[in-house]
DNA sequence: CAGTATATACTACAGCATGTAGTATGTCAA
DNA sequence: TTGACATACTACATGCTGTAGTATATACTG
C-alpha cells in the first residue's frame, strides 16, 4: 500500500467516507466484497443502484490505483483490479494515522478528550483502559531497569 | 463558535495546519497572539515575513469570519477582528471532533490503536494519562452513587 | 477643497481533489 | 469487416484555499 491512506480525514462523515469520496468509497466496497474485479464488474454493480457512465467508473478506479488503494494487473486485453489491503487493514491505517496526527500534535488535549469520550460512550471500557495503561507502565518500568 | 471546527483534518500536517490552510493558520496565530486586530495589523505582521497583498489578508480574514473562527465588529470606518475562541479551546474542539470521528466509526480499532500509540510514547506521558484516568474514574464513581 | 492614503466589497483566477463523462483509438471475435 | 468492449486522454463542474486586482467610499492633510 502507499505511504498514507488518510491524507484528509472528515470527522463528520460516516465510515470510510471519512477519507474517501462518495464514489471512491462505493468502488472500494465493491472491490472488498469481490476481492477482485475489472472495470465492467464494478460498473455493472454500481449501475444497479444509479445512473453512471462506464468511463466515470474507469477514471476513478484508475485514480484509486494511482493512490495505491488498488493494484492494477494487466490481464488479457484489460486490467484486473484488487484492493491493496483488506478493509480492516485500511481502517486500521486510517485510525492509526488520524490518532497519531492528534496525539502527536496536542498530546495532553487529546488524552483528555479521549478519556472524556470513552467515559461518555462506554464507561465499562474505563476499567479496561486503566488496566491496559498500568500494564504498559509495568512493562516500561521493567524495560527501563 | 460555529458548529464544526474540523471539517477536514490532515493528520500529516503540523499543528493547526491540520485543519487550517497555511495562510489561515498564520492569520489565526497573529490573532491569538494579539487578542484582536484589524486587517492592517495582520497584514503588517505577515508582511514582515513574506510578500503578500493587503487584499489577500483581508479576503482570508473575511472567510475566517464566515467560518466562525473570527468575530468581526464594525469599529470606526473598519472592522475589528477577534478570535472566536482561544487557541486552546480550538485545539480541544479539533481533538474532540477528530477523536469522536474515529471512535464513533471504528471503536475497537481506534481503541487498540490508541493504546499502541501511547505505549510508543514517552513514559511521562503515560504517567500523565494514568493520572487522568484515575481522576476520571473517581468522578464517575462519585456520580454513579 | 484637492489629493493621497486607507478601508471595504466584489470579482476573478490558479491549483488540488473529486465526480462526471465524451471522444479517439485499439483489439478481438463472429 | 463490423460491432462490442477496453483503454487513454481530455475536459468540465464544484468546493476549498491562496492570491490579488479593481472599483468605490471615506477620512486626513496641506
Amino acid at each position: 500500500m502507499q505511504e498514507f491512506v488518510a491524507t484528509s480525514f472528515k470527522p463528520h462523515k460516516n465510515g470510510l467516507n471519512q477519507v474517501l469520496g462518495d464514489l471512491e468509497q462505493d468502488i472500494m466496497e465493491v472491490l472488498w466484497k469481490r476481492e477482485e474485479a475489472i472495470v465492467r464488474d464494478v460498473f455493472t454493480e454500481l449501475r444497479k443502484k444509479r445512473k453512471i457512465a462506464y468511463t466515470t467508473v474507469m477514471t476513478v478506479m484508475g485514480r484509486l490505483a494511482n493512490k495505491g488503494l488498488l493494484s492494477k494487473l494487466p490481464v488479457k486485453n484489460t486490467y484486473l483490479y484488487k484492493p491493496a489491503c483488506t478493509k480492516e487493514a485500511f481502517e486500521m491505517s486510517v485510525s492509526r494515522e488520524v490518532l497519531m496526527g492528534v496525539l502527536g500534535n496536542y498530546p495532553q488535549t487529546a488524552f483528555t478528550s479521549f478519556i472524556d469520550i470513552i467515559a461518555e460512550m462506554e464507561p465499562e471500557q474505563m476499567e479496561y483502559l486503566s488496566n491496559l495503561i498500568e500494564e504498559k507502565k509495568g512493562e516500561l518500568r521493567k524495560r527501563g531497569r
